[in-house]
DNA sequence: ATCGAATGTGGCATCGATGCCACATTCCAG
DNA sequence: CTGGAATGTGGCATCGATGCCACATTCGAT
């Protein structure tokens, strides 16, 4: 910036008036001194910006697994919002575990990003940002009671809508594959298959629940514990990932879809729609929710929201395919 | 720091060697050092020694399309390894638009970065990067006769490969859906599809070479137009997003895979398995090109690496499923 | 006992941009 | 024609970490 204050003949204060803030700075002045910058190739320095204003144009975004499509679509959201916006994005895996998830906490606070977008393991990582002082908005989860802003997909109606397909089509043994229950994700879906089980007035057989863990693999064999074990005319799995082993299983078993078992998933992903039959899924629209994310975020940082915490519920969107049809009587 | 100095009772200076440096630092200071640091929740601030040390551990990554799992699965790899190695990735998404990657490449020129990873659009924005002094690895693919280190899947060999199966398998009219031949990437995989008619003796038909856009909506559309057209027994898609236009297609016509038409495509991804049949593919191993990169990119910042450019080419590998079979005679 | 090396520690300038304050110039009103 | 506001511009300290240099202390060797 002092080469650019000496090509156009000012002092640095002036150059950087001229350039960024909107201080005083005539429009001769002001042109001589882009100018020069222009011919030099001046770029500012984010780092001794930053330093200075004590803050960055970096937000942090700490996720479990870009490989799965859901993450990657939230990240995606996320980014376009805040590239708009003039503000980058810093990307960390944290695999689902807690010491990861600490580890780029303690970075992102390193780097004095602004603000957060987390989909939290832990309720720690949330906590310590905000004990120092960044904004943090949790996606798709809520852990316990968090204090934070929170942008969640509407599971309990998506769920609802979903399971009620099912009930409508005359399935009255609905087999429901889950990984956990202790996020809001995993209850609400939870939650809304009970309601609609409620809704359509069908009683419930809790042994129909099959609980499984995060992973494809694991969610095959649950699957097949589920089918050996009970009688099911449907089955609905929570998210993508569970889908996958759900799906496998019933191809290798050669199991007629929907004619001898309905399936449907909750977490539209593309593949969905490439299978035969296509899969009946719930669309949590991943992409608009890692903007509102993004747009919170920043809204929050330039102090234009209210101190109370705000909740956006993403609405989700039913989309009947053919993997759904009537029970078999 | 200043704050821990006081806690601690020793000069900033002293600080900074205990905790960082491997300067002169007693063990005795050095333990009290860390102690004062951890009960006051000291943080070391990145901003301000970035610019004391004109660098920093952030690494730009400027890719074209997250929610493609090509670029997803690259991005994971690259992540994977620059967060072992403490770095942190600033991702930007480019949508393969020139414009917007010449102004990240500003953005990270801004950020002080000391080295980019990108899978270029344009070799002006390699170019603007190593101007300036930044280190430059690009991904995927070459643009012209390029300057800087790249890591490349072995397109020709792959695509050969690929096409040798099929060919083996007694088609002698193989349609190639493909969507540009001026990157290094389909200029390999046009090459190694020619490689093995030679290999094969047999008379390659330009006219199956089927040139669209990189778009599965267009893909669909070509590959109706290449039925429509011409008889063809196998057709090889150069990419993921191509592959999903033509099984759209060939599913929309209900055409019998493999025995009526084989299907394969380069670059595998999750769903490929999952379809019925699944895909015979050619599985360019994204997430290891990923790490690659970043490897690569370390290993240069480091200095570890002599001057001239390095080649990466990762191997590809065929995997065939049940979407190729015999010609029909 | 004394000198010089070895080993720690503090002082201070520095990276580049910013924003406050002071100062210079222009301009209009009285 | 003069005083004071209005409008620009430069000087300087500052953000926090670093690394050089100088200095202080300890220790062993002669």
């Amino acid at each position: 910036m002092q080469d650019v204050a000496r090509e156009a003949g000012v002092s640095p204060s002036t150059v950087s008036r001229a350039l960024h803030t909107r201080g005083y700075a005539s429009p001769a002045v002001r042109a001589r001194v882009q100018a020069a910058a222009e011919r030099i190739g001046y770029v500012t320095d984010h780092n001794a910006r930053n330093l200075r204003s004590r803050t960055s144009t970096s937000i942090g975004v700490l996720i479990s697994d870009l490989r799965n499509p859901f993450y990657a679509d939230l990240a995606a959201g996320i980014e376009e919002e805040l590239r708009a916006a003039q503000y980058q994005m810093v990307l960390v895996n944290d695999d689902g575990d807690p010491a990861e998830e600490l580890r780029a906490a303690e970075t992102l606070l390193a780097m004095r990003v602004p603000g957060v977008i987390v989909t939290p393991v832990t309720a720690k990582c949330p906590q310590l940002l905000q004990d120092n002082g960044v904004h943090v908005v949790c996606a798709d989860r809520e852990l316990g009671r968090s204090k934070g802003d929170v942008v969640l997909s509407d599971n309990k109606a998506g769920a609802r809508e979903l399971t009620g397909h099912l009930l409508n089509l005359g399935h009255t043994r609905i087999g429901l594959l889950i990984d956990e229950t202790k996020w809001s994700t995993g209850a609400g879906r939870l939650a809304g298959f009970r309601a609609a089980h409620l809704d359509y007035l069908v009683d419930l057989d809790e042994d129909l629940i099959a609980y499984t863990s995060f992973d494809a693999g694991a969610a095959q064999a649950t699957t097949r514990k589920l089918l050996n074990d009970h009688e099911v005319t449907a089955i609905i799995s929570a998210n993508n990932v569970l889908a996958h082993g759900a799906l496998a299983e019933l191809k290798d078993r050669r199991v007629k879809i929907p004619r001898q078992i309905s399936l449907a998933a909750y977490d539209d992903v593309p593949w969905m729609s490439l299978v035969q039959p296509s899969l009946t899924t719930v669309d949590q629209s991943t992409v608009e929710m890692g903007r509102s994310c993004a747009r919170l975020l920043l809204a929050r940082i330039r102090g234009e929201l209210p101190p109370q915490r705000r909740i956006v519920r993403v609405p989700a969107r039913l989309i009947v395919r053919g993997s759904t049809g009537p029970a078999p009587r």
